[in-house]
DNA sequence: CTGATTTGACCGAA
DNA sequence: TTCGGTCAAATCAG
């Protein structure tokens, strides 16, 4: 069960990341159509999860099989898998020291983390990535970037992740996050329910919904519905370098009214990310 | 100065 | 050996 919940936590992450960037993107009638599909979305993934916490059901199927799990619609992002990486716990790491004048090394092997994919048009996720490391993959016309937390050696974080452009798509990056943060993202307060009874109600009008789960959105062929609104802009800012463009920095850039809309979808990303978090270490 | 990025060397696994 | 992940010195950015 908790591959599903965080599957669905992933799910929710995902079009919650979505409607952050028709937020800060509008584009005309279909935007908003687009957005209220997301945002039932996102509804129905926190009901989702909640009825899975909830329910006293006590599979702990350890065992599932990784699922392929694409999202609907909008392809701007899509969950693509969950896999757990069982690797070596030999912690055979011979430190050779530096004898020689370049003996480098001295590398701990992954151990055994969760890891997961998405295909964003953007690498942009609001957490703060130190990259330390690049490399030409085999068979592909582009490199493969790594990052890992910028708190990993000031509180432990072991997250790291890893980007490649698509290659059928540039414009698109392939995802892999490795390990859950457990730093303390202290760049905002994650104090997200402040207000219960909006999101009481914002819940309760979704039951419906939880008995009928749009499935009928959830297709095989994520390459195939490119006409989303939001890869609309592929500007110009992802195409050089992705990793400089904040938040804040867009923010800073809009509107009281369009701020005001904007930052709900980006507190609803900070919750599903706190609540992988969350589960990260506790399953 | 500090902190992030670049980039080739180093390392382990296959 | 090759390949992909990591390290770390050099370099860049603020």
């Amino acid at each position: 069960m908790n591959k599903r919940v965080i599957t669905e936590l992933l799910l929710g992450l995902d079009h919650a990341t979505q409607l952050k960037f028709l937020l800060q993107n509008p584009v005309g009638p279909d935007g908003s159509v687009a957005a209220k599909e997301l945002v039932t979305n996102v509804q129905r993934s926190f009901a989702q999860t909640l009825s899975m916490l909830t329910s006293s059901q006590p599979a702990r199927g350890e065992d599932e099989v990784a699922q392929n799990l694409l999202i609907s619609g909008e392809d701007a992002s899509q969950v693509a898998s969950i896999d757990p990486r069982s690797e070596d716990s030999t912690e055979s790491r011979k430190r050779s020291l530096p004898l020689a004048k370049d003996r480098r090394g001295s590398y701990k092997r992954r151990k055994t983390e969760q890891t997961w994919t998405i295909v964003s048009h953007t690498v942009d996720d609001n957490r703060a990535w130190r990259k330390y490391g690049q490399k030409d993959i085999l068979n592909s016309q582009f490199p493969r970037s790594y990052f890992r937390c910028t708190r990993k050696y000031e509180q432990g974080c072991k997250a790291t992740k890893q980007v490649q452009r698509l290659e059928e798509n540039p414009d698109m990056y392939n995802i892999t996050y490795i390990g859950f943060h457990t730093c303390k993202d202290s760049l905002k307060a994650p104090q997200m329910v402040t207000c219960s009874e909006t999101w009481d109600s914002f819940l309760e009008n979704s039951h419906e919904d939880l008995n009928v789960p749009n499935e009928e959105q959830q297709h095989e062929c994520p390459p195939m519905r490119s006409q989303s609104p939001i890869v609309k802009q592929e500007c110009l800012n992802d195409e050089t370098d992705p990793s400089d463009l904040t938040d804040a920095n867009l923010w800073s850039d809009l509107k009281d009214f369009e701020l005001s809309n904007d930052k709900p979808a980006l507190k609803i990303s900070d919750a599903f990310m706190n609540l992988l978090s969350e589960f990260g270490h506790e399953f």
